[in-house]
DNA sequence: AAATATAATTAGATTAGTCTAATTATTGTA
DNA sequence: TACAATAATTAGACTAATCTAATTATATTT
């Protein structure tokens, strides 16, 4: 079995490689581990020794085939026992995310697999993050960031690309939740200000910051 | 935070306090840990330094207050998860504790108190063992081992002290369940076999081995 | 009470994961 | 292309938890 540690720098680097592309750098990783340089380059290097990455000195690393499955499969358990803690518990999307990273490092496939169908094979976790089915594949989404929508034109939000607690509860308290459908009224030349309507008669503005966190399915 | 391991020195000494009186013996802790004595020393050591035990040399160790309150959370947090495996997820009761030894460890008050309101507050585990309240206060249980009835005596099966796979197979096979009525009809003189009554008109006989593994409210 | 057996401790080493300080590569710019 | 800036690695050290081998306490038996 892999340590929690080694199984959060898979992770990470899967998480690295999903958004800044294929190789990951040493000071990336470091630093949203947590961690010195140092440390990351005598991790990678023992993790490469058991074949769960690639590494080639001063170039960066890659995961290998074995460390995506890992790392896939950390991220099926995290996002379904963030399915359970707000469906189940009444964990309010914002206050899950630190429990299922204590959560994802049990190690039970059976366990897993037995939570899912408790859950009803959920394909979304709390925030809209697609959940990796029993084989590690996951689904991948054609959601759009909002800052990309042209007046007019419309879509359902489907989920975040920041999972701050501070940004979860702004949009609870602008209403704004998932599965709603969104409409941009209006753009604001200056500074980017989004007018949207959501819902039947709701309207209101976001900021830019905020329209290119969210993200929307468009019809 | 205590590390895993300290929680699991804690709640092994916990138990053989429980058994086999007030101060428990490096060898003994070295044994149902599965580590040398000499771990057990150093571990020992580090851990009174925290004032989890109190430690004499050479005479033995004994938790304090403070040891036995993190010792109890733990047990509740087990017991707890114990009951989500077996009465939401459908696991049977042979094949939780091994889970439930890894969820134990999960930190978090607040989600053991949410989960003990998921399952509707239960006080006992599927094995029959008590389960701590919010407070650490642990119910003790008045229950007997079944070997020490008389022939007529008759009881409640609510627990058990063997809590291997092997044995909680056999009474499954026997067709003994927690919550059974349970009447010793004979006892044979030469080998301390029962023969027992349970519910209606089921007969069974079970050996002294047997008798002694299972526990029983007299009414 | 002395001799022996058993239990516990100390000493010194190992591994995983981290650190700081020093060194070496790589990259970007003049 | 050479120099400076930035990034990565090596070297050496630390902590937690473990080990084996050697030593010291405690307990038991004659």
């Amino acid at each position: 079995m892999h340590s929690f540690t080694e199984e959060n720098y898979l992770k990470a680097i899967y998480k690295l490689q999903e958004t800044n592309g294929e190789v990951v750098a040493t000071s990336s990783l470091a630093q949203v581990m947590g961690v010195h340089a140092p440390s990351v380059t005598d991790m990678l290097k023992r993790m490469a020794g058991k074949k769960l990455v690639t590494y080639q000195k001063s170039k960066g690393f890659k995961l290998t085939e074995k460390g995506k499955q890992v790392a896939v499969g950390i991220i099926r358990n995290h996002r379904l026992w963030e399915v359970f803690l707000v469906d189940k518990l009444g964990y309010k999307w914002d206050e899950v995310h630190d429990l299922a990273e204590q959560l994802e490092h049990i190690h039970s496939e059976d366990l897993t697999n037995k939570l899912d169908k408790f859950l009803g094979f959920p394909k979304a976790d709390p925030h809209g993050d697609p959940i990796p089915d029993a084989n590690g594949v996951l689904p991948k989404s054609k959601a759009v960031l909002l800052s990309t929508l042209k007046i007019e034109e419309k879509g359902t939000f489907t989920g975040v690309t920041d999972h701050t607690p501070a940004f979860l509860n702004y949009l609870d308290k602008a209403g704004i939740s998932l599965g709603n459908t969104v409409k941009v009224k209006a753009i604001e030349e200056f500074d980017q200000t989004y007018t949207l309507q959501i819902k039947p008669e709701k309207e209101i503005v976001i900021s830019y910051k905020v329209a290119n966190s969210i993200l929307v399915n468009i019809a």
